[in-house]
DNA sequence: CTCAGTGCCCTTTCGAGAAT
DNA sequence: ATTCTCGAAAGGGCACTGAG
């Protein structure tokens, strides 16, 4: 039954004439229509099934498919914990894939609760960079307003603090991302951040999250496109 | 030559309002 | 209550600059 419904899933979106994130996503939400009415083993165990086609066709649309699955899933959803998480989190191995289990399903279930302390800060201690990048993503869903995120700079920070001096690309421009959706709540706590951590930080943090802090844009225009009295604009 | 730092590009998502 | 719409802003990528 579990195989059959993964299998028709991945036909689903194979059948599709163009395969873009709104034609998957429409094809998710017939199945998480379908699945209304399901327990929640069941369909964590469809996003098991779906993970395993994911990584043996190395199709990333399936893996996102999954997680959204559970996300759209009130029982499934509440029924995470940290070893189910980790277990759903194994095989990222790029930015797109961390972002999508970290503001699908991470995220969200730290800030309701089914997510602990420890384990995503064991995520920021990790000697791979995509847990790293995903413990800082989660911070993102604790923050965002559409998440439901009020604002939580002591948990935002001891993750930020934990990554201020990483040299990975991708976990910086997380680390920037995750001060810059905190400004939102507590610019304060922000500045003070980029203070004492100025030694440490990368450019590219530091360049982001001060652009954030005083024009409320991470890469403010040039000119607030000024009618350009002169053809001055427009460069490459 | 290398590499940190920067500006800007393309695609997707956010978010608020309108429409159903 | 959803779903649709659309401008603004988010994401990462990458070419370019210049210091060493």
């Amino acid at each position: 039954m579990l195989n059959s419904t993964a299998a028709q899933i991945a036909a689903d979106i194979t059948a599709l004439p163009q395969r873009t994130t709104a034609t998957v996503r429409k094809v998710r939400r017939q199945h998480s229509r379908a699945l209304r009415t399901a327990d929640a083993a069941f369909v964590i165990g469809l996003a098991r099934d779906l993970l395993a086609r994911d990584s043996r066709e190395g199709r990333s649309g399936l893996r996102w498919v999954a997680y959204e699955l559970i996300r759209n899933h009130k029982p499934a959803f509440a029924s995470l914990n940290d070893a189910l998480l980790e277990e759903l989190g194994q095989g990222m191995h790029s930015w797109d894939t961390v972002d999508d289990f970290s503001r699908t399903l991470s995220g969200p279930a730290w800030l309701h609760g089914m997510a602990s302390d420890a384990l995503i800060h064991r995520w920021a201690a990790s000697k791979d960079l995509w847990w790293r990048r995903a413990a800082l993503v989660s911070t993102v869903g604790l923050n965002m307003r559409s998440y439901g995120g009020a604002g939580d700079t002591p948990r935002t920070m001891a993750i930020c603090e934990m990554l201020a001096a990483d040299r990975e690309d991708m976990v910086q421009k997380a680390l920037s991302w995750a001060l810059r959706e905190l400004v939102w709540h507590d610019p304060a706590a922000v500045q003070s951040f980029l203070d004492t951590h100025d030694q440490h930080l990368a450019a590219r943090v530091k360049r982001e999250v001060r652009a954030k802090l005083t024009t409320g844009l991470k890469n403010p225009r040039r000119k607030p496109s000024v009618p350009s009295p002169l053809g001055t604009d427009k460069g490459r």
